[in-house]
DNA sequence: ATCAGTTATCTAACTGGTTAGTTATTTTAT
DNA sequence: ATAAAATAACTAACCAGTTAGATAACTGAT
């Protein structure tokens, strides 16, 4: 048993709820880093502190052990994303936040961003079988949708951009840097995740989405 | 052994070329649909016609195969990049071009994006054993470059671009939303690929290229 | 041309370690 | 007491890689 786990495991009595949560933590890790097939149940048993058939126990399978674990990074997600307030503010400045704040949440949240990878290898098939992610709502996509509308209304937006193509697009343009970085290292010989290197890219992409926006002058 | 295969093994004498070439599609297959860990040595194996000896006898290892399937898949794609004429075209129009053309590629072989996908799970560990594929100077690049130049000098392209990060866009615009199509369609409960939805996509990431690299007016 | 020796190609069966999932049982909180 | 929580040990299937040997193609001497 990891020694974390050890210390966890004694600060507390038994409770339901947090085994499981300590199970869905060190799932999403062993997911995370190794893909679903390559994740190993006993990794996870012994990384969380509890027995393998605990899993079994709480989840059932390797199969729902990983749409819970889906289920719980969308939803970690999503709580991020509802902190924004940038609904409110100038259209233009608004997508340009939301651009570098995307981008700041895939560099944070590397997991999220394989655990995708690998489900979409899979054709999102826990994905499917979840019934709570296809019925969160998106906060990011209202945000985009509001931001557009303000900027059609002031003519300062072009007035025939669809919201999901500039969700996918602000995604695309800071997550598949990302999740692809370590080909295009090795193919451009170059470091992609340095500070500095990663601000220019946010920025490239901020600049990217903005001009995009942007009404043609005439 | 797979029908195909056993046609593919009657109609010629032994012919270690052949084989490999031969072990490689069905290795390229199976390591497409189920990534590099859900791949399974006796599948291709059984698929190529051979028996699974022949694999280890021409390629050593599981790794190692996989990092010739890579090879072949870069090499693939780096020939059919170098069928581009867009080298000598008017700078916006070209890269619209290269948008769209890349775009089609992405669609058009499937594999190489799962492989890619896959691979970056695994931090390019096996692109970085391969001494051929950090080799491959890539043509794509060069006529990004090429027409950036030809766009700056004429005064119609800003002079601030990357040429890497501009490749990464081009990229990242029709990729991730190919790769990431299904949870997309979970989400969104929308298809993305039929010919019509598809067409949006790459107009839209063509109008984002090209906005982007207009200078701005004044 | 043909035959012996040699090497390359290919096969069948096996091995040892791994892995998801199960069963039988004990511990703990109420 | 008893029900939930947790454990230890087990199983059957799987899987990458190996071994030992067969067959076909090549080489050079006659």
């Amino acid at each position: 048993m990891a020694k974390a786990a050890v210390r966890a495991k004694r600060s507390g009595k038994r409770d339901s709820a947090a085994s499981r949560e300590r199970i869905l933590e060190a799932a999403t890790r062993e997911f995370a880093e190794k893909g679903y097939d390559g994740a190993r149940v006993d990794e996870i048993a012994d990384a969380s502190g509890f027995n393998k058939n605990a899993l079994y126990h709480y989840f059932g399978s390797k199969e729902k052990l990983f749409v819970a674990v889906l289920e719980r990074a969308y939803a970690t997600i999503r709580d991020r994303q509802s902190d924004l307030s940038i609904r409110d503010m100038d259209p233009e400045e608004g997508m340009r936040r939301l651009v570098e704040f995307t981008a700041r949440v895939w560099v944070e949240m590397p997991e999220f961003n394989r655990l995708l990878a690998s489900e979409n290898l899979h054709e999102a098939r826990h994905v499917r079988q979840s019934t709570e992610i296809p019925k969160m709502y998106n906060p990011l996509l209202e945000t985009i949708r509001e931001l557009l509308k303000r900027g059609v209304e002031t003519g300062r937006f072009r007035d025939d951009i669809d919201a999901i193509d500039l969700y996918i697009s602000i995604s695309a343009l800071s997550a598949h840097y990302i999740s692809h970085r370590h080909t295009f290292e090795a193919i451009f010989q170059t470091k992609l995740l340095s500070p500095k290197r990663l601000q220019q890219r946010i920025d490239h992409a901020a600049d990217m989405i903005v001009s995009y926006l942007r009404k043609e002058p005439g």
